[in-house]
DNA sequence: ATATACCAATCATCCTACAAATTTTAAAGG
DNA sequence: CCTTTAAAATTTGTAGGATGATTGGTATAT
């Protein structure tokens, strides 16, 4: 196996090396990482050198600076915060076309691979659900909801599909949440989240693929009204 | 609404101003950027502050440096580069159903959206396919079956799908690619092929949609194949 | 106890200098 | 004139130092 690490750049390589103690968790998510004096000498390069390397991991979503205060560790995988920035420059529409491919596909595998853990856990969604309807705790509601599409992902076991989906829910919903200030549309909502329960627990793939095309159909309807075309 | 605190720092203002020159096209893919001092006048700003903004665009995918030569532009969107950094520490068969969660979407946006020059298209790779078929070229013929799936996901005019489709392709061909050194699987995938253009020409979405589960399982069992499990 | 002023830590930016790799130019030899 | 070789110029890589700006905490004064 020819070793890439000679040629690197020494920037490139303190980057990897920071990069491999951000994902395999040495550097927390949220938490301070040591200032710019200690990781000279750790690494044992100068300051401009480690700057560029950090500076790499802030541009691709890892990282994050705080003048004065010091530098976190804001996310463990870059795929998301690449995916979230080139989305916001993306339409809506198209977006959807990409989130019904992977929850299409995310629903079939989960009814293939779903163990009895993720089926609780969607059920549990369902009920949390129910009773937030009942208090018209509507926050609370898309909240339930956004784990319950996030639960059937999970139950996937694909992780690929995991870290392109998320960004993307996130984005729609952030861009949906204020304009759907709760119209009647939600009301279907859980009877498909229901069906698309049963799908699974069924292993009936074709059956969750079908509710999951349903839901987005809807989703896109409302949008497209919302929106005016 | 809360304005997002312009206060951008100089290195992150640099790096957004040169991914608009390269996203616009001012800076062509594959040539020379202008050297550091050029630059440091054009954004009137230090050496260091500069390099910063390079290199994060390096690490990004869209720049490439070589000392002693200058710095070229590698790709005008990061989320490509992203995907394939990801991807290499992904599974196969975890890749693989993601782009067929993907070209299977691809394909049935195709079959509603295709114009004339997309069947024409798709038409004249199948028929050099069958040249290449019988002049024994199967380098070739590997080629023309990557355009033909790159062509039916542009197809679906969306660009989102387009952007994430190619590294997942392109990472699946490089891994198959040596191994799959000319065995009967192609013979079917001629016919595919045939049937999924009928499809889309027909604007039959589920058929379409169908052929490329086909295609994928014949491919994934190959692969399970090869690679023993 | 609260508010203010001060201080220390930390990142942001700038500057200069030299090293290493490449490209260009110039010279030398046939 | 052409090729080869050597020197020079160009360009990025790395190092180190200096100053400014922002934040967080501490001590002081009221």
């Amino acid at each position: 196996m020819i070793q890439k690490t000679n040629k690197m750049n020494l920037v490139e390589q303190v980057a990897t090396q920071i990069e491999q103690l951000i994902e395999s968790g040495s550097w927390e998510v949220g938490k301070k990482i040591p200032p710019e004096m200690e990781l000279m000498e750790k690494f044992d390069v100068s300051r401009n050198t480690l700057r560029e390397a950090i500076r790499a991991l802030v541009h691709a979503g890892l990282l994050e600076t705080k003048q004065g205060s010091g530098t976190i560790v804001r996310s463990a995988n870059s795929l998301g915060a690449a995916l979230k920035r080139y989305v916001k420059k993306t339409a809506l529409l198209e977006i959807l076309d990409v989130r019904l491919a992977l929850e299409k596909q995310a629903a079939q595998l989960a009814a293939e691979h779903r163990t009895e853990a993720d089926l609780a856990k969607l059920e549990e969604y369902i009920q949390l659900s129910r009773q937030a309807v009942k208090s018209k705790d509507w926050a609370q509601f898309i909240e339930l909801d956004i784990c319950f599409h996030k639960a059937v992902v999970l139950a996937s076991t694909n992780q690929l599909l995991i870290d392109l989906y998320e960004p993307l829910l996130e984005t729609i919903n952030s861009f949906v949440q204020d304009l759907m200030a709760m119209n009647a549309t939600f009301k279907f909502e859980e009877e498909l989240h229901i069906d698309l329960l049963s799908a699974i627990r069924g292993q009936n793939k074709e059956a969750a693929a079908t509710y999951v095309e349903n839901y987005m159909e809807l989703l896109r309807k409302e949008i497209i009204k919302m929106t005016g075309e």
